[in-house]
DNA sequence: GAGGATGTTCGACGATTGTCGAACAAGGGT
DNA sequence: ACCCTTGTTCGACAATCGTCGAACATCCTC
């Protein structure tokens, strides 16, 4: 069972987009931008564990995500080298919670 | 009636991401990021002129263009510089059709 | 004023999306 | 072996989205 983790140059730009467009994944991406990596179950944002899973596919699949297993926990990290090659400045821009003027 | 052009730093910034997360818009993006500004009927990228007009609201309504009436025609700017001081990095980031490595 | 050009708005539609509970799968601990 | 913990998968559901044709609104030009 590969854990479907594409390319990111095969990516398309929309579908990076569409991945940080939600609430709830840019929070986990927001988490993750903290650096290492952390368990699927530590992303607690008010919404269900299968919710949750979902999520945290979308992100995988978008190729924002790596995910590597380890007992019964799965432990994600960002894929960030990749993303500010191939997209500069868009983590930096999505990340801050709130820009001053 | 007011064409709804909010304050670039009250949209929530998945609301801006989702704007960009469609082709269509990306496209039209991407043309206005030419530089000045563009009637509607302008952008022809295989939908209707009411999918057309979607589109630019959405844009519009995310904050990421202005539009100016003149006559029948209404014009169409990119707010270039109040994104890349709100969100430095991301429309470069976004409107390069292909990233080099 | 009639006609044409440019856009917007109004349903309507199919597709996608976010959400959940329940069922399932796999590991670890006692 | 059992059970608990951790995650995924499977429908199902409501909501949103992208799309269109048709109708409407405005303005410009004869």
């Amino acid at each position: 069972m590969e854990p479907h983790e594409p390319d990111l140059a095969a990516v398309p730009v929309t579908a990076v987009l569409a991945a940080l467009a939600d609430d709830v994944r840019l929070q986990i991406v927001r988490a993750l931008a903290e650096g290492g990596e952390y368990p699927c179950g530590s992303f607690e944002f008010g919404v269900s564990k299968a919710t949750r899973s979902h999520h945290l596919k979308v992100l995988r699949e978008a190729g924002l995500t790596r995910t590597r297993a380890a007992g019964t926990s799965r432990y994600v990290r960002l894929r960030r080298d990749e993303l500010d090659r191939l997209y500069p400045g868009l983590l930096n821009a999505v990340l801050s919670p709130r820009t001053p003027a």
